[in-house]
DNA sequence: TCCCAATGCCTCGGTTTACTAGGCATGAGC
DNA sequence: GCTCATGCCTAGTAAACCGAGGCATTGGGA
């Protein structure tokens, strides 16, 4: 199960650290969530071509034991975009959360 | 901003406690998150008919005031989901919150 | 040797979810 | 008389996700 709308925050905040390929950001998105999270590729090549037409990441290719990966990495654009969908996350997860919990 | 998903298991949610109908439905959701929160009228209709369909709801007229208005139940079905639908918001969002904090 | 799983990229079509923008009607307040 | 809040609804559109496919390489097991 995937919630909507999260994946472009969760493929900034990967890259935050260090550029990586598409293959291996779902693996660690899918890693770091203990399997609870997992988009599919038909979900994660639209979404990283949508994030660097939109200037948040840039990309370029690199070969390696014969296959060609395509390397992404955070734009300057891209960080602070990173930051206020944290925020936004951290809002409006909290606002859901308020009103299932208030019994 | 809405997180895509989560509306039905709002409403259930919110006729937990007693009968409602959607007018007040979409109120009481954006009144409880403090505005972060709100569903337009043409998602929550049709959201509303579809719990019905579902068999999570029943529904009843009535009139106050010369208006009409439809009121909504849970159902034992639609309690049995909301309780699973409780807990995948937990497990979901935080499994992102995980992955978003760990700087 | 041959085949399959994993890696790695991609697209197309369909479903779900939400929003915009309308329609329709009543009651209250200016 | 008019507008705003209440209260229900639908139709069309956009966005997000998934399933199912295509294509290519590499490594391991039968």
């Amino acid at each position: 199960m995937n919630l909507k709308g999260t994946l472009p925050t969760l493929i900034l905040h990967v890259l935050d650290r260090e550029p990586n390929h598409g293959y291996r950001i779902a693996q660690q998105i899918k890693a770091k969530s203990k399997g609870v999270l997992d988009f599919k590729e038909g979900t994660l090549y639209p979404a990283l071509h949508k994030l660097e037409n939109q200037g948040f990441l840039t990309s370029y290719e690199e070969t390696a034991q014969g296959r060609i990966r395509r390397y992404y990495r955070l734009t300057e654009k891209g960080r602070k975009v990173l930051s206020k969908e944290r925020e936004e996350w951290r809002e409006v997860s909290n606002a859901v959360t308020l009103i299932l919990e208030d019994a």
